[in-house]
DNA sequence: ACCGGGATGTTCT
DNA sequence: GAACATCCCGGTG
């Protein structure tokens, strides 16, 4: 990993102000990093992204409005919104748009990069690699993330969380599907996965594969 | 490989 | 009191 690596300028802008549909696509082929300092850090490629749309999307969070909960996806952009769920999960956002609109891109699947041992040693189910971080709360166990995390700047990377970008580019034609998990909202097709990648979470993956070989 | 149900507790109605 | 942006395990084919 770069040393002194930090949310690169341009990659923090393209969060500012713009629609999550258009950023999800984008973090594909990017790092989550997480360097706490206490051992290497950990990194994984982005290979699957949700888009969560604010008050017009009823599968989101900010649908009904700011709450305690969720007041991180109404703050600036490079924010990470990570929320607790089904009384055992942590899940992880980016946030972008404009300030107080609430949206977000919620992080559903990484390839480990770096640090895989520390991401072993944090998922003690986990037996293959693929295990690690094939879900949205996978990811979050892997890397050590939980509400301590909420609300974190990426673009400062205050908690020592941001996300990087190594020079690999988004796939030209990422597969689309709609969103997992959902009870309202689940007919847009706001999921974008890098095509047959073997880390992208379960039933995504049997597409994915299905669709690219 | 696929499917079904239980875990577990915060958040919001 | 119900829902929940999930995961894991044990069943069956």
């Amino acid at each position: 990993m770069a040393p002194g690596a930090g949310l690169p300028a341009a990659l923090a802008r393209s969060f500012f102000g713009r629609d999550p549909r258009e950023v999800a696509p984008d973090l594909l082929g990017k790092l989550l990093v997480r360097s706490d300092g206490d051992g290497p850090p950990r990194a994984g490629r982005i290979v699957e992204v949700e888009a969560y749309c604010g008050g017009a999307d009823p599968g989101s969070h900010a649908y009904r409005g700011m709450t305690a909960r969720n007041r991180t996806m109404f703050g600036p952009a490079g924010g990470l919104y990570v929320y607790f769920t089904y009384g055992m999960h942590w899940c992880a956002n980016v946030v972008c748009g404009d300030e107080g609109e609430g949206v977000a891109v919620l992080l559903r699947a990484l390839a480990p990069v770096a640090g895989v041992e520390a991401m072993f040693a944090a998922r003690p189910r986990a037996r293959r690699e693929t295990d690690l971080c094939s879900g949205p709360a996978k990811l979050c166990q892997s890397f050590g993330l939980d509400g301590t995390f909420d609300g974190a700047d990426l673009v400062a990377a205050d908690r020592g969380v941001w996300v990087g970008d190594d020079g690999t580019a988004p796939p030209d034609e990422p597969f689309q599907t709609t969103r997992i998990g959902l009870s309202a909202g689940a007919d847009h097709p706001w999921r974008w996965c890098v095509p047959g990648d073997p880390h992208v979470s379960g039933p995504a993956r049997r597409r994915g594969t299905a669709a690219s070989t």
